[in-house]
DNA sequence: TTTTGTTGATTGACTAATCAAACAATCCAT
DNA sequence: ATGGATTGTTTGATTAGTCAATCAACAAAA
């Protein structure tokens, strides 16, 4: 019966959490431990250092969302249905909470330093990519890839809008501003 | 004949260099002055602190790229060119730097912190959130507010995919990406 | 007893901000 | 012109404080 893990999801749960409250990298080891009840130097003991403490919290947060958008895709019949369940996993209340956007916002930072960092975004790109294209190439053929580009670039910078302004851009309208993009691309316009 | 202005500007084109560096706000005064050529004392005694520096760096990063934004504005003759000119603008080379987008990056997370940040960041938005008003209520008229935001975001987006991916979305592709989505925006589909 | 889990204490490196003083250019009175 | 005061510019040294990371030691369970 060990209690590894449990300390660990405490760790990790505690991270986000206090990234979402100062909204920034800048939280001490000790601050995170505290609010996980214990001391900072379990931290240590189990991530070894800060960044990787860090990056275990991305993990966690990718893991998820990787979760919620395979359920939606399972549950879609068609391309449109499975596009239109991505979009909204992607703004589902569990992945657009403040201190998830917070979270998200500062591990674009992280990419430009930490290679481990890019690498794990890296996965989440091509992964968002690779869902879009194949749901797409059915409904508009070669241009899948491009309009792909456009609808993962629109879901990234709804994020970055609400990341500042939750008020104005809700989650709730960020996904029907991002369905409404792709009533436009997938509109045979001829 | 004061050097004050000097200074000052060198410290402002050190903090961008320096921020761009690092890709993240964790650069000492110090560091930023050595770079200007200045003593840390300097830089506290022109700017205050840590943070008006930072502001300093990005009041100057949106003025250029408003006098840019405004260039182009007046050089296009209907909506349409202004539209164009407007994106291409905000993709140009002088705003799509790797250290200026790192800027930007940070600036975002600064702006979750301090209030000035987050107001200046605000002018930002609004102003290209009418300026795209302004051209495409000509076009497409009510729905110019909606489709403002999603081309707005859009840009966001593809910055952000930039500061992670330089080789894959380069500026170029960026403001292409944005005239296509633009270009489904305003077709008359029926 | 051994293993596993946990911590308080400590350290060494680093940092924002301050301050008194040095330096340089300009001005004014002689 | 000349010397002395004035003002603006700049820095080295210092302060007061923070933080990541380590480690020896303690407690509890097996």
């Amino acid at each position: 019966m060990s209690v590894e893990p449990q300390r660990r999801s405490q760790l990790v749960e505690a991270t986000i959490t206090e990234i979402g409250m100062t909204g920034s990298l800048n939280v001490t080891v000790g601050q995170i431990a505290k609010r996980a009840g214990v001391s900072a130097a379990l931290a240590f003991h189990y991530f070894g250092d800060k960044d990787q403490l860090f990056l275990a919290a991305m993990r966690h947060i990718l893991t998820i969302y990787g979760a919620e958008v395979r359920g939606a895709l399972a549950a879609g019949a068609s391309p449109r249905d499975r596009l239109n369940g991505l979009i909204r996993a992607s703004f589902s209340p569990t992945n657009f909470r403040r201190d998830v956007i917070a979270a998200w916002l500062n591990f674009y930072v992280l990419a430009r330093r930490a290679d481990a960092a890019k690498r794990l975004l890296a996965i989440y790109h091509s992964r968002l990519q690779s869902n879009l294209v194949h749901d797409l190439r059915p409904l508009v053929g070669a241009d899948a890839a491009d309009i792909a580009q456009r609808i993962g670039g629109l879901i990234d910078g709804l994020y970055l809008r609400n990341a500042i302004n939750p008020e104005v851009m809700t989650g709730k309208s960020a996904a029907a501003h991002v369905l409404a993009a792709l009533e436009r691309e997938i509109g045979e316009c001829k």
